[in-house]
DNA sequence: ATGAAAGCGCTAACAG
DNA sequence: CTGTTAGCGCTTTCAT
């Protein structure tokens, strides 16, 4: 393996010269460039990171704890992941993953330098973690809004906005009798913060507005949903359906075609999801969409900023928009607001 | 921060001595371990990761490129993730994530020693990406089995067997009229090694014991499994399901059930698919298991060995066996064989 | 059983 | 615009 001497011999500079050449901290002659350039391609050089960490106290790596619980969607997460790699590339980092559910691996990349900040996804209220990661000896962002994340920046989508948007639209397009089906119960047990959030906005929003609230948890790996929603129809009577629950979705879906209920006539529904899973077949739902990739550049850009001196960015909260599509009625220009 | 000659000093000993009470790598007297581990403890002292790899010339990492393309099944994708971290913590190394799509990302982090070796995901035939990971400059694992490898070590799960075995068992039930339902056709078109494998095993198997075999392709995202479904039970009238495509099994299931077939009395099924993903509802597949823990620890197993100086480790293909439950005929015992 | 010291390959003052 | 040099915090020979 060729080293930076190697090339500045190679290109008859001082190693210095090289160095800077590289990361363009100082002017260097056009000439000189070209000498060490040709270097670098003849000897086919590349910087060793272990050194470079050493000198610079860069890991030039940022840490994702994810969680590996079955209840949460891997699609989810695997777009989250996705999200994060690309917004790490800009900034030129590398992901280095850690199982959320292993707190001593996580805070070891961390205190060994392993990594130059973390982002933690599934934060739940309460979370045990919290109290190690705000005093970590590097940055620390957390995915997710815990009501108390001492002093840790907290980035989200902000899900208590994101349903209660849900409901006051479809209450606006005449809906009464509403039904929220929340996230997976091993998810809402142990107090996911998006799940919690959501909860509430559902239900905070639906008294606001006196209208009737039902939420129920599903887990669609154990029950059939087409049970589920059969009793829904039939005891509930809603005229409107929230879907917070990205793996049920599709499950959701072919039971009310099954059951004949034509959206959005029969019943209007509305899904709080990342766009990628709302498209079901022929049928586009209208949606309060979770923007994966906009988090994940939030998280990743907080992150940065602290690695690079900042002292406190702040928390986020990504507020939501309804799409309108297939599944709820259209408002008519003037009818309200 | 804390670094080794604080604890010396801290411990009275001499740097050396801590260095190698951390490593175990000579022995230690009792009484000057403890003041060591002492010190270790009450400076909070952690090893700092660029140091030690630039010293030894070990990342403590391995590389992981994922496919990020929409057609593989994130759930199983998820899968391999949480096996090779499981098996990478075992030899105590993290796991980087690359973008499998991003083949230069993948090639530096190699080049700079981010990671001591790369384990590949979703490698197609005629990989593109063969020819310069062949020339590596650290080890390369292949989790996949192309035809050609240029000598760096494939690891798989021997899909072709795998689907093989499933045409012969379902011939021994009885099955004469066998129907596949094969990967995503993105998945095909790029001819994904276990896709392309598994097609092959199920032809050369079928035409082999001459029975009547259809292999179809199928994009649940995109056409209506349901008239898939049905138009296989029209005009093909099979007795005998194969599906090795993990994201349309429950699509699938749902069609079945939908159109009123009973298993395995109506129709034999075997499912190509990691076991997680072969529990629907009520009903647990008949399967050739993909041991996604077991090829994963193989994958590791084979990297930690070249990273520890190993020549070569050969390939490896790892045998499949058919795991009878609901949806085929049980083999009365003497029957055949 | 323990120390002293020479690097590993960079970065970033400091010096011109 | 370029060079010299002192570390960064470890691992690992040599010595003793």
């Amino acid at each position: 393996m060729a080293t930076m001497s190697d090339i500045a011999r190679e290109a008859g500079v001082s190693l210095s010269t090289v160095s800077y050449a590289l990361s363009g901290k100082r002017a260097i002659s056009e000439s000189t460039r070209e000498r060490i350039n040709a270097a670098i391609t003849r000897l086919s050089y590349h910087p060793h990171a272990g050194a470079r960490a050493l000198a610079s106290q860069r890991a030039g790596a940022i840490g994702l704890a994810v969680p590996l619980a079955e209840d949460v969607d891997a699609h989810v997460v695997m777009m989250f992941v996705r999200s994060l790699m690309r917004a790490a590339h800009q900034a030129s980092s590398e992901v280095l993953l850690v199982t959320g559910e292993d707190h001593e691996a996580t805070l070891r990349v961390l205190a060994e330098g392993k990594v130059d900040a973390l982002v933690v996804m599934d934060v739940v209220e309460d979370d045990p973690r919290i109290p190690a990661l705000a005093t970590a000896p590097r940055p620390v962002v957390l995915l997710g809004y815990p009501t108390q994340a001492q002093g840790i920046p907290r980035v989200d989508f902000d899900f208590e906005q994101a349903t209660a948007l849900a409901v006051t639209e479809l209450h606006r397009r005449g809906a009464h009798r509403l039904v929220m089906i929340g996230s997976p119960s091993a998810t809402q047990t142990r107090h996911a913060t998006y799940a919690d959030r959501a909860t509430r906005g559902f239900r905070t929003a639906c008294q606001n507005l006196g209208v009737s609230a039902h939420h129920l948890v599903h887990d669609h790996e154990v029950e059939s949903t087409g049970q589920l929603v059969r009793t829904i129809l039939a005891d509930i009577r809603p005229d409107a359906l929230v879907i917070h629950n990205e793996s049920a979705l599709a499950a959701i879906h072919r039971a009310l075609s099954g059951e004949g209920v034509s959206m959005p006539s029969d019943l209007q529904v509305v899904a709080i999801a990342p766009r990628e899973t709302t498209l079901l077949g022929t049928v586009e739902y209208t949606a309060v969409e979770i923007p994966v990739d906009e988090i994940g550049q939030a998280a990743v850009a907080a992150a940065t900023e602290l690695i690079e001196g900042a002292d406190d960015v702040g928390d986020q909260l990504i507020a939501p928009s309804l799409i309108e599509r297939d599944t709820t009625h259209p408002l008519t220009p003037g009818s309200t607001r």
